[in-house]
DNA sequence: GTTATTTTTTAGCCTAGGCTAAAAAATAGT
DNA sequence: ACTATTTTTTAGCCTAGGCTAAAAAATAAC
């Protein structure tokens, strides 16, 4: 059993290594959990005694299959939670990511279990991201961003990069959710901003917005 | 926003002086939490200097009006997360406990809120425990332990004052549940022990579990 | 290939919440 | 009323998980 906060830490770095390839370096923790990188240095120090992840000094961190399959238990809890939010007690998608990480440290397996049967079993949650099932496993979806489609080229959202309650309640705004299907009218090379249409609507949007957007394309 | 701890206190406490009046000890409360005197006498410091409850030196702790409304919140998140186990995840009324002693310290207005009402804003748990409103009434009912009846008596179960995964395991076996009719067919003054009837099975039941049964007469 | 700068670790300290052992107060026994 | 016993508190220590400041290693700059 792993305390809360050696679970966050192990869920960080998960993350971490998903976006860079190789070691995690203590900084790059410390800054995505808003804490020191001494203390980073301490937890991976523990964690990798407990052959959660592999160490080197002054290297950085890799979570090992061990790891991983602590991390994967938790993202899986917290999608399937974010579901149970937003479909059964009608949240919006901006207002649960704050509820799940609290909820994704329940402990028990036979919860999970039922939860993901209660939901129908779910394999993408609120925001479009994949949910692993019991062994870990998730699907993997051909997605890119919307700020790599060129002008005349269209797709259809499938989840974004960025889940914070103000870009998600921008995308609101402009009627953006998964399945929305958007056209590119325009791209800016210079600053990478475009002139998207949504539905009946057409604006402007800088490339920040289009870089935390996934769409597919067909 | 009070921690893991001091929540675990403030419910232990309240449930204390549910059934003693009076001031609480600190040797209760450390029994009842499975920890020391000294750590409790520490807590209970702590908690009287935020208002939650008053403190005399040696003679134990009441909880203060803030510290019942603590409290009841607590209790409230509790009995509705024990309903949405049993109601909808499909759990039995003995696996419960364990889950909803970590579900009640989820902090979200909205998520209760919206779980009430989700569950049909329900009077009881599945323990025939009353449920507490938003503003941390409930009702109270008209009950007696099992214990209390007499020769040729008869109630209908209402809840269970124990409800270790033991006691209810029993119950089930001996299909007792909420709802269950219960006629006292002979009672022996000596020792407490009752001859009972549920549904077409006679059987014989000590003190202890009779103590620990809530009947309402009619 | 030194030197300067940045990154990472170590050393030492802090708080929350436990614990044990000793002291102090309350209660019980005569 | 005075011991003896029990209950409760205090004092001092421990671990988890933070922090700051200083040291050490790695990287960048000439």
């Amino acid at each position: 059993m792993y305390s809360l906060a050696e679970e966050n830490y192990i869920k960080t770095i998960f993350h971490l290594q998903q976006t860079k390839s190789g070691a995690v370096s203590t900084n790059a923790i410390a800054d995505s959990m808003d804490t020191k990188a001494s203390s980073a240095t301490d937890m991976v120090q523990k964690l990798a005694e407990k052959k959660v992840l592999s160490y080197v000094k002054y290297k950085g961190a890799q979570l090992t299959e061990k790891g991983k399959k602590i991390a994967t238990r938790i993202v899986r809890k917290h999608r399937l939670w974010e579901v149970f939010l937003v479909d059964k007690l009608g949240f919006h998608w901006d207002e649960v990511h704050e509820i799940a990480e609290q909820l994704e440290h329940i402990h028990s397996t036979e919860l999970i279990k039922r939860l993901d049967t209660f939901l129908g079993s779910p394999a993408f949650d609120p925001h479009g991201d994949p949910i692993p099932d019991e062994h870990g496993n998730f699907i993997k979806t051909e997605k890119k961003l919307l700020s790599q489609l060129n002008k005349s080229q269209s797709g259809v959202c499938v989840g974004v990069k960025e889940s914070s309650p103000e870009y998600l309640q921008y995308l609101d705004k402009k009627n953006i959710s998964i399945g929305t299907k958007i056209n590119v009218l325009g791209k800016e090379f210079f600053d990478g901003s475009m002139v998207i249409e949504v539905g009946r609507d057409q604006f402007f949007v800088s490339k920040k917005i289009a870089d935390n957007l996934y769409v597919q394309t067909t």
